[in-house]
DNA sequence: ATAGATGCAAATATTTTGCCGCCAG
DNA sequence: CTGGCGGCAAAATATTTGCATCTAT
């Protein structure tokens, strides 16, 4: 089942082929890590992704591609790309069921907040954020390596046609 | 098994009070929330769990107060208490599967740090965390009502016997 | 008395695994 | 050529639901 507000994107993955490797296919390569066909799709849903996807997104949109791809190998590669640090899971709060989310990581962290009314989810970063995680490593003496913080709340629109 | 229900508390258990009915069978009380025997039984071992616990965890302690408890019932009084907003929901970053962790929902949120290689799990609360919060209220014009921060790393111990 | 809760079983939902043939390097 | 990868089906894990019965208020 289809979860989060579709965003624009229309059909199709609109990928000039003139994009010869995305990021992701770039540092795996680097990493001497065998680059499937089907891995080259995937990867390729996740580069140009404008928000987080669930599985079936991520199926989905790699099928229009190649429709050869399969569920469990969407899994297995979000596993590699887990494990290698690529990516981050969230799962939004359960804002729609026990799904998980998936989303390039990018060069700064950022806060995931949601409208537990329209379930609109909105992205935040902020200098405290960086703050809050050097304050834990600090008084920890640990090394941070994954953060996730998801915040919900009732959004603008939804406050004002509350009380009207 | 026992016959007897003795009606000790289990070794896993601090009775750190005591209060004749606790907080949370106080609060349901207070909105007119019926209170089932089973109820009384999971809002006791919520109230009386020194860390955030899982299902099981939960019907595991019920149990051994009173065995009639059945993980349905577990399930249908943590729904109860999420929608209430009396306890809070966490994963853990699925340290241990996709499993659910819950806990009771103190006056201050806190930060749940866990340690990838060893899975110790330690918590965090800073005044840095509480102004993040209301800077995103600000920014997005919202209101606040839940929200969530998991940290992983690698912990002091893990770091020391690592470089040995 | 009665709305709402529980128990039980079965259904869902999500993710993982075993096995075997296939392909990238 | 060969060890890792993908497809398929089935298992495993986690949670929810339908329905008859029971109980707190």
């Amino acid at each position: 089942m289809a979860a989060t507000p579709t965003h624009r994107v229309s059909s199709g993955e609109r990928l000039n082929s003139a994009d010869p490797t995305g990021h992701l296919q770039k540092t795996l390569r680097a990493k001497g890590i065998r680059l499937t066909r089907q891995r080259r799709v995937i990867l390729e849903v996740m580069d140009n992704a404008e928000q987080h996807l669930d599985v079936d997104q991520i199926l989905e949109r790699a099928q229009k591609i190649d429709p050869a791809v399969h569920l469990v190998t969407v899994y297995r590669t979000i596993d590699l790309l887990k494990k290698e640090g690529l990516i981050d899971e969230l799962d939004l709060l359960h804002l729609r069921g026990d799904r998980h989310y998936y989303e390039t990581h990018g060069p700064r962290d950022h806060i995931h907040v949601a409208c537990l009314r329209c379930g609109k989810v909105r992205e935040f970063e902020s200098r405290l954020y960086e703050q809050l995680k050097e304050q834990i490593a600090r008084d920890f003496n640990m090394r941070v390596t994954v953060s996730r913080t998801e915040v919900g709340g009732i959004c603008d629109a939804c406050l004002a046609s509350e009380k009207k």
